[in-house]
DNA sequence: CAAACATATGAACATATGTTTATATATAAA
DNA sequence: TTTATATATAAACATATGTTCATATGTTTG
């Protein structure tokens, strides 16, 4: 794909963002723009669900920030939530982020 | 395309997102996750190149603020800058946006 | 060079976000 | 029902971000 072509639909695309959108991709990109985020959600797109303990392990992040930014992202309706037992299940709602994910190892950046 | 196959694309993607370039796509997405800039953007991918003026005028924003958002982002290398007369013109490094934005319309949210 | 125009910048402030620490709550197991 | 385990939460704090206002800088024009 070209880069005329590509510029081509961005322009159609632009043009079907409303500012009501636009605040509403805002708000989802700023949700998911923090390294120990974005490491999250990889985690839960390569395995469904997982609980805190599990993040924690396999991030090396701490109990207590891991669980903050786990509620912020289940607050925004990136996650959700299902306890089993002791430990408490978090899960992508995949609808809303996949794409992002996705756009995001397409950018070439720098 | 089905769920199951973008999933595995996504699997296939985050295995390849080490830590250093998941910090860079955090950097760009929060520098652009915001509705004026996102606005900006979208002006800049129609119009190839805009004046701090015009960008005032077409989104009704305040010149200082307009401003601190062009500069802000121009130190991110998400736009860059050009002097012609009085006029300070500003446009998007594409190689690095167009594809966000592109990505942006794609999420179906909320 | 003075005036007008376009833009940038610094200071002050408000607000949001991220982090740590300590502690509370929920559930399971002894 | 006490203890251990898993997670959540509140408070305090540090830092980052967004906004406004006043003013400075750069450029053109008279």
């Amino acid at each position: 794909m070209k880069v005329e072509e590509i510029q081509f639909d961005v322009k159609e695309i632009i043009n079907n963002l409303d500012a009501e959108k636009l605040e509403k991709v805002a708000f989802i990109l700023k949700t998911i723009a923090h390294p120990l985020r974005i490491s999250i959600i990889s985690l839960l797109v390569a395995n469904e669900k997982l609980c805190v303990n599990d993040i924690c392990d396999q991030l090396n992040s701490e109990q207590s920030l891991t669980s903050h930014h786990l509620s912020n992202m289940k607050l925004s309706g990136i996650l959700g939530s299902t306890r089993e037992g002791k430990n408490m299940y978090y899960f992508l709602r995949l609808k809303e982020v996949v794409t992002v994910i996705t756009c995001m190892n397409k950018c070439e950046l720098i």
